[in-house]
DNA sequence: AACCATGATGGAATCGTTTCCATGGAATCG
DNA sequence: CGATTCCATGGAAACGATTCCATCATGGTT
């Protein structure tokens, strides 16, 4: 009753042949009629699985995918998930999952993780840089990114000041044809203000770059995205508020909203109000923190656009805290589309991305890899009116 | 550059002593103190990293665990899922992840991809039944359930009816003294109201089961299972309820509810009110249909326990179409403390499980296996007061 | 009729690790 | 001082698959 798994060789006994031609019948080559016939049926008998220990060793990779996000608590990343989860299973193929805690420290272990079991493919919702990210390249591994792009590190000069006015992406046509990677994320992430910290290893690992410092900054990393149209979105949502007439109008990021943030910068025009662009840290209590904090520095604010659920969350929490009704006192835009947003009295105004579609996509491509040089997607975002947006009183 | 990582045998060369040593060294058996200091700075100079796949194949075992819930997009698997992460980061193993929607028979396709996959420990909400996990646990598999227990087969007598004044599961001390298992899963869930099918093989398959059948039917499966205490959280809401003075009580579940459902009997009393009790399948649509249809055919209810939180925000969404306001019109309690539940207005009043407790000690669980027989852990809940419930009118 | 091309087949090497076993030297004990 | 023990050590055999390569039979061509 205990007797362990039958493998190839049992098979091949059983049916009178060699190893290699069970192995050619059951990975579909070129075999007789009569001996894949009998293979077939001594294998179907026998209840045999081929093991993927010896198939994995012999061919010195492991099949599947990893598949690194910040926060499984997070709906949208369980959106993805379940995406990039749909898709391995009609291929068949494992996924083995990590939570980096939006932590560049955890994501680097997690990545040496998947390295020692030469899991070779990886979707990942990046948190650190560069730095994190170039030793996987280098080890070989097929990467595709999911939902955002690496930080990229701030250049050493006056890393306060990135005026947004002296970024040429303005429409971008024939640089997305060429490096669609860079055309995307146009405007890096300003890290003096964020308390995204923790990057601890940027700096002292950087020294070492040498010449081609320059080169690796403006383009790090060469690896395919699937990604929202976060311009898009974000320009749609402030548009909308500026037709309902706010004009102070706060973004509230978090980590890894860096293309939103220059997006947004970028829709509300040349002079923008720094106080009002405000970061928070991944966990909920900074979201917390730098919400209340917004609200009570800037009373005079009467729209709030936030990067993600979490801030989204915390910004209704802070609002109700401090006696801001929504939408009459200060209106409120969402990025994600959760299926709670809807629970909110008033149900929140969203900029929906397609959670489940970037993770399936996103499989789709580091599957195929190989097969073609994956190109990176971006899936449109749409603004869904609810009820958390008024008119400015 | 793109050289291929190192194997033992370059460690052993580099360092001049046989691959066996190099073996030992690097996991912790004996050596002497200059072959272990030169094996192991060689090891760092060459940057080895022993490969798991020759190790898995070795010892005919992958590390490592694998994790099965129904729905990441539940916020309530999404924080299992980061408890049983954090164990298994803090163990260095890898978890590959599998998502069953709630569908026995997915749930084996992935169980049959763990097993290729000589993943043989499993921690798993299950879907199905003795049919799908018998196989798992007769290959060998080290099993811990999280959350529930495996729903049992509906006895072939009368399934609509099943009386539950006989089940004599009163304060059950000894029973689960002997069998915690059994002791904790009383009542079988009522397979003829649910909408859960799909268990299609369930039937030919224990055809040939045989004599014994009558036993396995009783006590299925022996695996050990981190629950919440269903019983006394859902016995506190109801008492709660009825402090507040309502009677008429509804019970919304979903799959794997059996438990909770049970406990819902017990606390409201022998004459069960059986059109309050009320079931849908995992789908957020079929939520709705059934919190709908429930406010519909019975608009006496003055209240309802949901037994997830997919059920909450169902019931939430359909009471408002309904116009009936909470609490006024119905009182509400929902299963799971989500972060959104906050954000509701009025905030909902919940009973909370520690989600990522359970999955963290589950992992716990599962790793320790073969050191020590596992055995079950109930963990509290607690009824956490919010809004959404007052007095009946 | 001899020869060659083709296709089916099995033996054996290989992947990177662990682990069994034999060997040799040093140390301890009688 | 001899014998016994003990420990460090390296060679080699697994683990279960894939795949290269040689072999053999067959059928068609010259």
């Amino acid at each position: 009753m205990e007797s362990r798994r039958a493998t190839i060789k049992d098979v091949a006994e059983a049916a009178g042949v060699g190893v290699a031609t069970v192995s050619r019948v059951l990975s579909g080559g070129s075999a007789s009629p009569r001996t894949r016939e009998r293979v077939l049926a001594v294998a179907a008998q026998l209840d045999y699985r081929p093991s993927a220990l010896g198939r994995n060793l012999r061919q010195r990779r492991t099949g599947g995918m990893g598949l690194l996000v910040p926060d499984l608590t997070d709906t949208f990343y369980g959106q993805l998930a379940e995406g990039v989860l749909a898709c391995a299973r009609s291929a068949g193929e494992p996924v083995v999952l990590g939570s980096t805690g939006d932590d560049p420290e955890q994501e680097a272990e997690l990545i040496g993780m998947l390295l020692e079991q030469s899991v070779d493919r990886v979707i990942a919702v990046p948190s650190g840089g560069a730095d994190t990210w170039g030793p996987a390249l280098k080890a070989g591994m097929t990467i595709v990114f999911a939902d955002r792009l690496p930080a990229e590190p701030a250049p050493d000069t006056s890393p306060a000041r990135n005026d947004p006015a002296d970024d040429p992406t303005g429409d971008m046509p024939e640089r997305a044809a060429v490096a669609d990677l860079m055309a995307l994320d146009g405007v890096p992430l300003p890290e003096g203000r964020t308390g995204s910290g923790g990057r601890t290893a940027s700096g002292g690992r950087t020294a070492s770059g040498g010449a081609r410092e320059g080169a690796a900054r403006t383009r790090p990393l060469d690896v395919p995205a699937v990604l929202a149209d976060d311009r898009t979105g974000i320009r749609t949502a402030v548009r909308y508020l500026r037709g309902l007439g706010h004009r102070r109008i706060a973004f509230l990021g978090g980590p890894g909203h860096g293309r939103r943030v220059a997006a947004f910068r970028e829709a509300v025009g040349a002079p923008v109000d720094e106080e009002l662009v405000v970061f928070a840290t991944g966990s909920r209590d900074s979201a917390y923190a730098a919400a209340s904090g917004l609200f009570q520095s800037r009373p005079d604010l009467t729209a709030v656009v936030t990067g993600g659920n979490v801030l989204g969350e915390a910004a209704v929490l802070a609002a109700r805290e401090l006696d801001l009704r929504v939408p009459r006192d200060v209106s409120l835009v969402m990025y994600d589309d959760v299926p709670w947003a809807e629970l909110c009295s008033p149900p929140l105004t969203v900029i929906a991305q397609p959670g489940r579609d970037i993770g399936y996509r996103a499989a789709e491509l580091v599957l195929r890899a190989g097969t073609r040089r994956p190109r990176s997607v971006v899936l449109p975002t749409e603004l869904i009116v609810r009820g958390s947006c008024g008119p400015r009183y």
